[in-house]
DNA sequence: ATTTGATTCAATCGTGCGTTTGACAAGACT
DNA sequence: AGTCTTGTCAAACGCACGATTGAATCAAAT
C-alpha cells in the first residue's frame, strides 16, 4: 500500500504543490508531469514513484481540497436544519451552507487564494468531462441533499423549477470561482480590491433571489425582430 | 489565399462536422487530428490540406457558430432600444437579446441540437484558458454592450454588482449549455421532455430576477457553526 | 562497519501527436 | 495530346508524452 500521507516537507510536498499551482494555472489535462517535474525540481520518475501514476496525483490533487469543502457544507446544512427543529430552514441559511466553506476553507490552507479558487473551480466545471469517481460522489451526495433542503424551505416551488435553479447558481458559482483573477481586475473600479469574502456574499444575495423566484413575470414566446430581420 | 468557404459536400465539409461533433462530446484540447480524420473518414493529411492547421480548424469550428450567436445578441437589443426611445428598455427584453439567439441559431444549423449546445458551452467555458482573439473580441464587445444597457435599465444598482450580476447569469447560462444533456435527464421527472427552448425562457426568468434584485435581505458577516464545530 | 530501505537520477521504452513530403489520380483547359 | 489544378493518400519527420529500469546516493538501524 502506497503512502497516502503528504509530509510536511520533501519532493512529495513540492510535487503536490507544484501541481496544484499547475493544474489551477492551465487547467489538469494541459499539464505534464514533465512540467510537475521541472517546477518542483525534482526528477521525471518522482512522480510515478511518489504518486503512482499521473492519474492518482490528479485525483489527490483534487480530493485534498474537495473533501473538506464538501463535508464542510454537508456539516454547515445539517447545523441549520437542528437549529430550526420542525421548522423551516431559511433559504439564506441554506445558501450560505453551500458557499461559505469556499472562504473558511482556503484560510486553513497555505496556497495562495487565487489558486486555491481556481483550482476548486476547474474541478467544478470538468463535471462535464468525466471525474475521479470519488469526487463525482461528493458532487453527487452535496446536489441531492442541498435538492432536499430547498425543497423544504420552498414548499411552493415545482421540485423541477427549483433543480434547474439550482443548477443556475451552482453555474454561476463555478464561473466566479474560474475566473474570479479577470472578474476582481474588471470590477473593481471603485473600493479598491474586494475580497472573494466579500464576493461570495455578494453572489450568496443573488443565488437566493433567484432561487426564491418571484413568480411574477412571463418572457412572452415570441419577442424581437425576427420577422423583421433576418438573423 | 486558403478557400474559407465550406462546401456543401466533400471532404472539408465532413472534416468540420467530424470535428465539430468530436469538439462538442469530448473539448478542443481533447481532440487529435486524427480522430477528426477517421472519423471523416479521409487521411491525416487532410485537416492541413484544407485548412491549414489543427488551430485554425479550431477556430473555424468556434467562429461558424458563435459569430451568428454574438451578431444576434448585439442586433436585438440594438432593436430593443429603437424601439424605445428616450425610455428604460425593460429587462426582460435585453436579457432576452442576450439568450434568445441561441434557440433561433440552432434551428439554422444542420446541427444535432446537443451538439450545438455543448460546443456553443465549451467556448465560453474555455474563456479561463485563452481563445483565439476573434473569439475573445466578440465575447468582449457583447459583454461591453449589455454591461452600458443594463446601467441604463437599472439606473438605480450599483455598477459594480451589475457588472458581478452580469458575470453571475452568465455563469449560469454556460452551465446550462455545456450540462443540458445530463440536467435535461435529471430534472424531466414530470411533463416528458422539456425542449432547451421552455428551458432557456426559464433561465431567462431567473436571470432578471437576480439581475433586477430585491436589494432587501443582507446576509450575516458570520453565521453557521464555525465557533462549535472545527471544519 | 555493514546492511537495509527509501529516495533520486539519467537513460530509455513505446505511443501518439501535428505536420510535411512526394507520389498518384482525376478533371479541366489549351 | 499534353499540361495544370485540385484533391487524396501512405509514409515519414521530429517531438513530447507517461511510464519503467537499474544504478547511484544517503541516512538510519544493526
Amino acid at each position: 500500500m502506497r503512502d497516502m500521507t503528504i509530509p510536511e516537507t520533501g519532493s512529495k510536498r513540492k510535487l503536490l504543490e507544484a501541481a496544484e499551482q499547475l493544474f489551477a494555472e492551465k487547467g489538469f489535462e494541459a499539464v505534464s508531469v514533465r512540467h510537475i517535474t521541472h517546477l518542483a525540481e525534482t526528477n521525471v520518475a518522482a512522480v510515478n514513484y511518489h504518486f503512482g501514476s499521473r492519474e492518482e496525483l490528479l485525483t489527490l490533487a483534487m480530493m485534498r481540497y474537495m473533501q473538506p469543502i464538501t463535508e464542510e457544507r454537508l456539516a454547515r446544512l445539517d447545523f441549520a436544519e437542528r437549529k430550526w427543529p420542525g421548522k423551516v430552514v431559511p433559504l439564506e441559511e441554506i445558501v450560505d451552507a453551500l458557499v461559505r466553506p469556499f472562504v473558511t476553507q482556503v484560510k486553513k490552507t497555505e496556497l495562495p487564494e487565487k489558486v486555491f479558487y481556481k483550482l476548486v473551480g476547474r474541478i467544478f466545471a470538468q463535471q462535464v468531462d468525466g471525474l475521479p469517481i470519488l469526487i463525482e460522489d461528493q458532487l453527487r451526495q452535496v446536489n441531492e441533499r442541498f435538492t432536499k433542503a430547498l425543497a423544504k424551505t420552498l414548499p411552493s416551488v415545482a421540485a423541477e423549477d427549483l433543480a434547474w435553479r439550482l443548477h443556475f447558481v451552482m453555474g454561476g458559482m463555478i464561473h466566479l470561482l474560474t475566473h474570479q483573477e479577470v472578474l476582481q481586475r474588471i470590477t473593481n473600479g471603485t473600493s479598491g480590491t474586494p475580497t472573494m469574502e466579500v464576493t461570495l456574499s455578494r453572489f450568496t444575495r443573488f443565488a437566493v433571489i433567484g432561487l426564491r423566484e418571484g413568480l411574477e413575470m412571463e418572457v412572452p414566446a415570441t419577442e424581437g425582430p425576427q420577422t423583421t430581420f433576418d438573423f
